[in-house]
DNA sequence: TCAATAGTTTAGAACAGTTATAAACAAGAA
DNA sequence: TTCTTGTTTATAACTGTTCTAAACTATTGA
């Protein structure tokens, strides 16, 4: 009943609830994506999180959490540049500024955003999805 | 006056126009993307479509110019799936359709699409770009 | 409580896409 | 032509990611 005390009591639950074991590795790794908020990282800038926090966990666990995360939909993924993939923690119909330089994310909400006058997509095909991407430059 | 005769003295000159040396691996290459209307190419399909067109060009030589190509302006890079860049023909501001199993981009005119309630960037950044990527699933 | 089982982690190899290197080569200027 | 500088190329290197197979661990149910 004090849910700070017992950190990982929801996430174990979440991971049950999608069929994965809530193990050392997925424990740690769930609490440091889910525990302050919003979050978009890459597999190399989670496991140098882990690390510092002193996670002991391989890169390519790493990787197989996230795409599980992902899969299961507690992630959701963002292409905003080739070669680099980022994992969202906000997995809600929402958009991005994304910085090239810095290399960040900025959600921005769906709510208010409104895009029209779509064409129909091809022939035996449906939209799946609409993701805005706004590139920033130096102001 | 017969362009059809001459098919490289337009491409020739669009070269020399941004600096870039007319050579035959550039001309080639340039035939291949821009004489048949907008397309969307990776760097794998140029250099097959190339070889099957009997034209003798490394694949790093299709990196380079479609990297001095697109720094040129004369072609645009689309992010839509990680791992695998792809150059656009079409230069002009307009958006995308992408079906992530056939891995395949279709133009959407930016005439007539509006994008609408953006917020305000981050202080000290711009926009640079709206990239809107309207993924595609089956019907 | 303790196997037995099936799922998980890991180091390391492998892989895909892309960029860097440096030597051979070709375009353009003189 | 010659000279200079830009270009091409084979190949190595590099980055991000996935695969492999052996060691390990969570769960189950006897
Ligand atoms: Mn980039
Ligand atoms: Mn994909
Ligand atoms: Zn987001
Ligand atoms: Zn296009």
């Amino acid at each position: 009943m004090i849910p700070i005390a017992r950190p990982f009591a929801r996430i174990a639950e979440r991971l049950r609830g999608v069929g994965l074991r809530p193990t050392r590795q997925r424990l740690s790794l769930g609490r440091i994506l889910f525990a302050k908020g919003d979050r978009h990282v890459t597999a190399e800038m989670l496991h140098d999180e882990a690390q510092a926090d002193g996670v002991r966990v391989s890169l390519a666990t790493v990787y197989n959490t996230l795409n599980q995360f992902t899969a299961a939909g507690l992630l959701r993924e963002v292409a905003v540049d080739t070669g680099r993939s980022y994992f969202d923690t906000n997995t809600s119909r929402h958009h991005h500024f994304y910085d090239h330089r810095g290399r960040e994310l900025t959600d921005i909400p769906a709510e208010g955003l409104r895009v029209q006058g779509l064409p129909r997509p091809p022939e035996g095909l449906a939209i799946d999805r609409i993701d805005v991407v706004v590139r920033l430059k130096k102001a």
